[in-house]
DNA sequence: AAACGTAGTATCGAAAAATATACCTTAAGC
DNA sequence: GCTTAAGGTATATTTTTCGATACTACGTTT
């Protein structure tokens, strides 16, 4: 009854279109501006991107650094928190990579989604 | 670039609002079948719990099997391939445990989401 | 004084996904 | 001819997500 009950809060935070693709690149590539972000993805808008970034600073897995200066600047980093998250996502990755396969095994070379 | 990328593949077959609890009832209880999943989630519909059953299936993660009988008989259960993902729900179990925790602490004792 | 650049916010609405509702089937047993 | 178990199907509704557009603020540059 009380195993495995919070799994879903993992899933919570990593769920959604563009923050799997926004935790990559921070995780990456270290510190970055807002505009560095949107440039490197391509076709996000800039609420959207606003919009997912708050949510990782919520969770504390992204902090956000205002410069006072003008124009803005503003730059996005993993936490010390967020980093702490690296083996998990990397279990998550691992166990995805392998189910891939797996699939490939059952269905064979048909397009497995 | 290629780290991480895999990781999408984890959350898709655990999102949804039904399928963690069918994953769970399952885990605790064994081969269960149709009705009793039914009885034991309060307010699935038979075509929510049929339509999320026949996604754990394709990914081999439930088993299912039809008693060739009237009335129909039809048990459900984790299959081997299945019990192998414990660890890793487990370890998002345990560090969803930990972010409700952590959040707490931030932001104390308010309803945290 | 008008335009520029950055990092947004605000609002509306479309599109997509998730979920619900209602009704149908099958074949044995009472 | 009604019940039962495990669905199927078709339609509807709700919810969530995503996107398009316009707007703001502020100092600097032209």
């Amino acid at each position: 009854m009380n195993t495995y009950c919070k799994f879903e809060t993992a899933l919570d935070i990593l769920i959604g279109k563009w923050k799997p693709v926004i935790l990559l690149r921070l995780l990456n590539h270290g510190t970055m501006r807002f505009s560095e972000l949107q440039k490197s993805i391509p076709d996000i808008t800039k609420k959207m991107l606003t919009q997912q970034l708050r949510e990782l600073e919520y969770h504390d897995i992204v902090h956000r650094e205002v410069y006072k200066e003008i124009p803005p600047r503003v730059e996005y980093s993993i936490t010390d928190y967020g980093q702490r998250m690296t083996p998990l996502l990397q279990a998550m990755n691992d166990w995805g990579v392998n189910h891939i396969a797996h699939l490939q095994e059952l269905y064979g070379e048909e397009q497995v989604e």
